[in-house]
DNA sequence: ACTAAACATTTTAATATTAAACTATTTAAC
DNA sequence: GTTAAATAGTTTAATATTAAAATGTTTAGT
């Protein structure tokens, strides 16, 4: 969870003391600058953002869990606990806690997997798919009221260049690892 | 914290079933859609940023140790652990957890504040200096390699654009509080 | 067939965080 | 001056996460 909050406080203004990283190299240090600067804004919305988003979910659901819920209105029917790791890129220990606490409220269904004793397959029940409808229908007015603010089609433009900057670092990471 | 990653999996493809959403109010819908794909690219940049940051910083620094010896590179030569709190943006709480983990590998100091008994004092040592010089060094190879993809100039026009969101949210977090 | 490696999942221990309770100090009201 | 409220910081309990160990299953090599 995280964000990368470095330079928190005062983002906007000059630096308060007359100090500046040596100048050597100018241009990479500004370079570097705009690119940190960029970084923590993307910090500090994530987190805005996604505690605004769970602190509105029904059943005291995390984003973690809706997540799952909202995957399988989105990608398929049936995962593994695996396959949902991956697609949101965390570790198969928090996967399972994730997948514990939505078979807990009865929201998926967990069950061995015919195809082999390893797997498991995991599905979304009715209840399931009520809460991720209900979850959706009460973060509306949320989007609904950012999209006063920021016009749908400017934040279109602005997810185009993001999706390339995330692709990157996502293939990046896999080269690194 | 955590990132908003709603949607992961597929993010590009189209919905594997044929199922869309309700269409009545299209319009409202396909705003809600376009600004969930946004914020959930931030979610997923600023996890892969933020883990790329912590893995290269000396000492096992945290990205919260480091953006508070930042801070007093960037802000102030002192502050109070409320004064950090806020600027970061997270509660008391973490804010003594992290100072004492600071402290106790000499990057800062923690004094009684003289001109109030229940205020701290807080400081950053030599040390603090040194390896805050040290971890920005460690970090520079890899801002240098996504300028390379992603040059300056370009990124400081979506800086300007997610400033003015992050200021939109942060303001609104303060109303909703 | 046996053995070793790879794989899927769970468990364990550690950590950073939050919300709420708690301690101690200062400020304000009267 | 005494009491009540606000303020600053710490502590506690709960939670989501990670990395690494552990468990059980399948696949490949021989």
């Amino acid at each position: 969870m995280f964000s990368v909050k470095l330079f928190a406080g005062r983002m906007n203004a000059q630096t308060k003391r007359g100090e500046t990283d040596v100048k050597q190299r100018s241009k990479g240090v500004d370079a570097d600058a705009i690119i940190f600067g960029f970084f923590n804004e993307i910090g500090i919305i994530s987190q805005l953002t996604s505690s605004m988003f769970e602190r509105n979910l029904p059943q005291n659901l995390t984003n973690s869990q809706f997540g799952v819920l909202n995957w399988f209105h989105r990608v398929d029917t049936e995962a593994t606990p695996g396959r949902l790791a991956t697609a949101f890129q965390v570790t198969g220990g928090a996967m399972t806690n994730t997948l514990k606490k939505l078979a807990a409220k009865g929201l998926v269904n967990i069950e061995p997997d015919a195809s082999s004793g390893r797997k498991k397959r995991v599905t979304i029940t009715r209840r399931g798919q009520a809460l991720r409808n209900k979850a959706i229908a009460a973060e509306a007015p949320l989007f609904e009221e950012f999209a006063e603010q920021f016009p749908a089609a400017k934040i279109e433009k602005q997810v185009q260049e993001l999706r390339k900057i995330r692709q990157y670092l996502d293939q990046r990471r896999y080269q690194s690892d």
